[in-house]
Formats: C-alpha cells, sequence, structure tokens
RNA sequence: GCCCACGUAGCUCAGGGGAUAGAGCAAACGUUUCCUAAACGUUAGGUCGCAGGUUCGAUUCCUGCCGUGGGCACCA
C-alpha cells in the first residue's frame, strides 16, 4: 500500500510545472507515517515539507498541487488532502479495510510474515552461558531476547539457525572442575581439612580461591562419590570432575531453557576450535602474522590492533594506539582469539546475518574481535552485529542484589519463574475461594518472558522480585492473553448461536470496527519493523494497542444477538484480531490461551 | 581519567526531525439484567536532565556539562 502511493506521489511530483533543473523527482523518498490523531487521515507524508527548500516553493503550495495530481485506485483510497503546513493526509476506502481483513482471515496463523529477506540465512547466537552453574536472571534476559530476536528474522524471511556456543575450554572450566574435585574429597571424607574463604565461606583446603560455591557444586560431587566411591582421588588431573560437572550443569540449564520456550538448533563448542590441523585459533593466528598484525612480546603473542585504528587516551601520554593480547605467555588464549576463531567459522558457513546478543559487559570487547575477523575475512565481516542489553538489577526487600555466579549469590531463573507462579496459583486459589483452580499450567514462563521483552534491550531492567510477584496479576501479558481468551470465549458463544457464513465485510462502519481493522492490517509492517530494528519490546507494545482497540470493539459492538449478517461480519473481525493477537504471541514465545 | 548505554508523568517505561509528547501502575470517581469486569470510562499528573548548535521546524540529530549503570587485566 506505502510502496504504490509512494509511486503515486512521485508521478504527481513528476508532472509539475517548472521543476528545477537536475530535480529527479524518481529519487525522492516518500516517506509515509500513521498520524496520531485519526482526524489526520490513515497516513500522512510530510514530502511537500521536505521539498519545499530543492523546489523553491511554500510547503503548502506543493502539498496542493500534489494533491490535485495524485492519481489513486479509489478502491483503496477515499481521499488525500492537504493539512497543517503541507502535510498530506491520505483516508482509506472501505473496501480496502473488507479486503484487508480477508487478507488476514485467508492467511491465518502466517499473516504477519513477509519475504523481504527470504533466500537469506542469519545465525543467531545466545544464551551461550558458561556451563559453570545454573541458568541466571541475567543469562535469562540474554535467552529470550535471543529466541524472540530470531523469531521476528523468521517472520520477514530469515533462514535462521539458533546456536549456543560453549566456552567449555580454558579457565573457568579447570576452575569448575577443582571446586568438584574438592567437594569431592570432602564427601568422601567429612574430615577433610577446611579453611575459611574471605567471605566466611568454609570450604575444604584444596578448594580454589575463586572456585564456584553453589551448593550444586557439592550435589555433583556427591553424585560422583556415590557412583564411584573412592576410586576418583586417584584421577591425575581434574578432567574428569570439569566434565562430570560440566554434564551436570548442561542438562539443569536445558531444562530451564525448555521450560522458557527457548531452544537452539546447533551448539558450537569452543575445544573444537583448538582442534584439527591446523586449529582454527593457530590458524587465525598465522593468518593475521602473515598480514603483520602480529607481534611477539614477552612471551605472548599481540594482535596489533594499533594498525587497525585501535587507540586509547590517557590523561598523561594522550591519545596512543593500543595493541591486545591474543594468547597469554602462559601458552593461554585469552577469549578474544577463539572468538575471532569463532566468528570466522560463522562467516564461512556462509551466515547474511551473524547475531550476537550479548550483555554489556561485552560492549567493549567485540570490535576487537570484528577487528580480528575483518583482518582476515575483508567485508565480510559486515554481516557481524551485534545486540547489547544492559544487565537486569534484581533487588529483594528494597536492596539490590549482587550478582555472581562464582560466589552463588545469584537468583536463577528457575527461583524467579516457581516464584512468579506460587503467587499466581495462590492468588488463583484464593480467587476460586478454597476450591482448587480450574488452571494449573505455569504461568512463571510466560510472565518473565513479557517482563524481559516490553523493555528495549538497551534500558537497565530493574526486577524488583517483590514486586514482580506482588503485581504478577496486573502483567500486561495477561491482558494481551486475557483479550485472545477473551475472543475464543466469543467464538464458542457465536457457534453455539448458529452464527457463521461467509460474511460481508463492508458491513464493519462503527468507528471502533474500523479503528480495529486498521490496526490489524499494521500488523505484517510493525513485526518487520520490530525485526529490522531487533527490537522485540515494539511487538510487545504494539500488541497492546491491539488488545485495547479490541475491548473498546467488544464494548461497543455485540456479536451474538445481532442480526444474522452484521454478526458474521464481527465475528470475522473478532477472528481476525485473535489471529494477529495469537500471531503476535507466538512471536514473543508465549501461549495464547483460549480460555482463562 | 577514558569508552559505551541510559536520563520523558509520583513509579516502571514506550515514542521519536513535524500537527495537541503517550501507556501501564499508583491516586480520585464511575460502569456488570446483555458474547469473559484479568475489562471499560472520566479526572488529575510533564520545563522530554541542563546549556549551546544544526534546521522552515528539535523532546528526537550534534557538542559540552551533570546524573545513573556498565566496561576499561597477559579474566571471559
Amino acid at each position: 500500500m506505502e510502496d504504490s502511493l509512494a509511486a503515486a506521489v512521485r508521478a504527481a511530483l513528476a508532472g509539475l510545472p517548472d521543476l528545477p533543473d537536475g530535480f529527479d523527482p524518481a529519487a525522492v523518498d516518500v516517506e509515509f507515517q500513521t498520524p496520531n490523531d485519526p482526524s489526520h487521515g490513515d497516513l500522512a507524508t510530510n514530502v511537500a515539507l521536505q521539498l519545499a527548500r530543492p523546489l523553491r516553493r511554500s510547503p503548502r503550495a506543493i502539498a496542493e498541487a500534489l494533491a490535485a495530481g495524485i492519481e489513486t485506485d479509489p478502491a483503496r483510497v477515499a481521499a488525500v488532502e492537504v493539512a497543517g503546513p503541507g502535510f498530506l493526509n491520505i483516508r482509506f476506502a472501505d473496501a480496502h479495510l473488507a479486503a484487508g481483513l480477508a487478507d488476514v482471515l485467508a492467511q491465518g496463523d502466517r499473516y504477519g510474515r513477509t519475504d523481504g529477506h527470504a533466500d537469506e540465512t542469519a545465525i543467531v547466537e545466545y544464551v551461550s552461558a558458561n556451563p559453570t552453574g545454573p541458568l541466571t536472571v541475567g543469562h535469562g534476559r540474554n535467552a529470550v531476547l535471543g529466541d524472540t530476536i530470531a523469531n521476528l528474522l523468521e517472520w520477514i524471511g530469515y533462514d535462521v539457525t539458533r546456536e549456543y556456543y560453549f566456552n567449555d575450554a580454558g579457565r573457568q572450566m579447570r576452575m569448575l572442575g577443582q571446586s568438584v574435585r574438592a567437594r569431592y574429597q570432602e564427601a568422601l571424607d567429612p574430615d577433610t581439612p577446611t579453611k575459611t574463604l574471605e567471605d566466611g565461606l568454609v570450604v575444604p583446603e584444596s578448594f580454589p580461591e575463586d572456585g564456584y560455591r553453589g551448593d550444586y557444586i557439592a550435589d555433583i560431587a556427591r553424585g560422583l562419590a556415590d557412583q564411584h566411591g573412592d576410586a576418583l582421588l586417584a584421577e591425575a588431573d581434574e578432567a574428569r570432575f570439569t566434565d562430570a560437572g560440566k554434564t551436570a550443569i548442561l542438562a539443569e540449564i536445558e531444562d530451564t531453557l525448555a521450560r522458557l520456550g527457548v531452544h537452539h538448533n546447533t551448539q558450537f563448542n569452543e575445544r573444537t576450535l583448538y582442534q584439527g590441523d591446523p586449529a582454527p585459533v593457530w590458524d587465525a593466528v598465522d593468518r593475521l602474522r602473515q598480514r603483520g598484525l602480529i607481534e611477539d612480546q614477552d612471551g605472548a603473542i599481540w594482535f596489533k590492533t594499533s594498525e587497525l585504528g585501535k587507540t586509547v587516551t590517557t590523561k598523561e601520554e594522550g591519545e596512543q594506539g593500543q595493541d591486545v593480547v591474543l594468547v597469554k605467555s602462559s601458552g593461554e588464549p585469552t577469549y578474544r582469539l577463539p572468538d575471532i576463531a569463532y566468528h570466522l567459522d560463522k562467516l564461512a558457513r556462509g551466515f547474511d546475518l551473524v547475531l550476537d546478543v550479548f550483555g554489556a559487559d561485552h560492549i567493549a570487547t567485540y570490535p576487537d574481535v570484528v577487528r580480528g575477523v575483518r583482518a582476515l575475512a575483508g567485508d565480510a565481516a559486515d554481516r557481524i552485529e551485534v545486540v547489547v542489553y544492559q544487565f537486569v538489577t534484581l533487588v529483594r526487600a528494597g536492596e539490590p542484589v549482587k550478582m555472581s555466579t562464582r560466589k552463588a549469590t545469584y537468583v536463577t531463573m528457575d527461583d524467579l519463574m516457581d516464584e512468579v507462579n506460587a503467587v499466581l496459583v495462590e492468588k488463583a486459589r484464593e480467587a476460586a475461594e478454597g476450591a482448587e483452580p480450574e488452571t494449573t499450567a505455569d504461568a512463571g514462563p510466560d510472565v518473565v518472558r513479557f517482563f524481559f521483552l516490553m523493555r528495549a534491550a538497551g534500558t537497565h531492567l530493574e526486577f524488583d522480585l517483590d514486586l514482580a510477584t506482588q503485581a504478577s496479576d496486573k502483567n500486561p501479558v495477561f491482558y494481551l492473553q486475557y483479550a485472545h481468551a477473551r475472543i475464543a470465549s466469543i467464538e464458542r458463544k457465536a457457534d453455539e448461536a448458529g452464527v457463521g457464513g461467509e460474511p460481508d465485510l463492508d458491513l464493519l462502519t462503527h468507528e471502533s470496527e474500523q479503528a480495529l481493522t486498521k490496526l490489524l492490517l499494521q500488523f505484517p509492517d510493525e513485526v518487520a519493523q520490530a525485526a529490522e530494528a531487533r527490537a522485540p519490546h515494539r511487538l510487545a507494545t504494539w500488541l497492546r494497542e491491539v488488545a485495547t482497540a479490541f475491548n473498546a470493539f467488544y464494548r461497543d459492538c455485540r456479536i451474538v444477538g445481532e442480526a444474522d449478517d452484521l454478526a458474521a461480519a464481527r465475528l470475522a473481525l473478532a477472528r481476525a484480531a485473535r489471529t494477529v493477537l495469537g500471531n503476535g504471541l507466538a512471536i514473543l514465545g508465549l501461549s495464547a490461551p483460549d480460555r482463562m
């Protein structure tokens, strides 16, 4: 619709007399917006205001000439009006709305999909939590964002691969193994000598200074003790313990993600980057070296990012170039090297879009990785894109909870979902006056998902546990779901009453009917915009408008009990609204209940 | 100190070069003989952090300052 209107505007422009030399009407970018004020029509363009200077004419005069010269399809456009300083306001014809509505119903659960990126592939990397502990609230925001962005990309045509990258090499994994091993010794022999850490925690003497302190470590160790007795004490290194820890923790993470409705197609193990001949990481180093971007110093391997424009500014020395370490003098790579190799791998797999979702703590690190990739893969590095989200601050009893997996001061996603769900079940029980409530579904995931999705990724998210659980029945997710359930209920009632048959959509002339219809027709555009911006919260915000518009329609227009033809038309509109709400909820990864 | 993000109603947040800046919660008052009241309506609430700049037009873009959070290791 907007494309054809833009073409019509350009055609009208071309027909204007006395155009200045060198002015190309075909090159004018005609943009439309939906006015906030319905009296300004259904679509508006400010093209006349923008052309005032190049055409050296008043915007109002341009707008009037365009309005007079534009040719539009009377079946779709009812009026083109000039307003204000020179806006061109376009009003849809009723037939356009009826045709659009029929299209919604025909497409059903595919309505909203567009093919702007058909034949393109994308890989979205998200969660990628190291298997050193349970999934925390911070990981949860990553998981939900990544999963939903992947959904959005699919809806605009991408063939999407959802990947989980495991940092299963390096120091953290060794630390995990040593932590498990220490707890294993303790499990076998309660008299194992202990020490007290800074924060007062009493641990076995062999427990590493910054080991992982959560109870789950002791649980895993106890499992090993039960299964193997003291046979593992003779193990030369901690590999066996690392493995046991990793396996157990991954299984737990998988369960939590499944509960959240988050899935991946592929896993990528960091370890594989060190395997093969040549191993991808060392191959990357060699190739960087060939380009003169490597310098060996103090036994470490440096990446000469200074030659690629990286600078650091200090008060004493001003601005100067800065290099970064790829491999420490210990022989152990920093995160940068495997990350470079990993992204090269993703590009080599041929993806058109390589999207990473990660927390604000990575904000300063990815440019180094991209520099490395660009040095070796050239402009293909442009396909790499990053969605950075700010951390979730958890507030409990008015106090911020500082989260650290290692120190075991964290709230897990499961805890959070359990807590939310428990409160909801309790409320449902009260509402049912002591009887068992009808619904027993786990509401935790929907509430938590929506909470994470309703805000822009880049904003700090304060999650007040007390408030979130206390006010959880006010959570806007229920507003959307309730509207969906309400429509489903109406459809059941209408069915019983025998409402149906081929609807005559031209009967939908009520203000509330038209307002709702216009909103529903925006859905594909809203999805596409949210997807292009990698911004799920836009869809979440917009869906609320749909629910509100439906509630207004519900208030003003009855279905069951009205004349047959009108009832059938309204039922069709209600069904279209349920289609949009249902599809929107599906993209956000939320359930769309038929009753509540 | 340097880098990044954010600063919009009492609170939590949308919006974004354009016409009168929005929503939810909280506050006050209403709506149920009728398809789900988890709903709907009305009222009240604003110097869009501050100061410059660009522009026909800035809350939106740019610069500086202030505030908040995060990052600035041969940690990831």
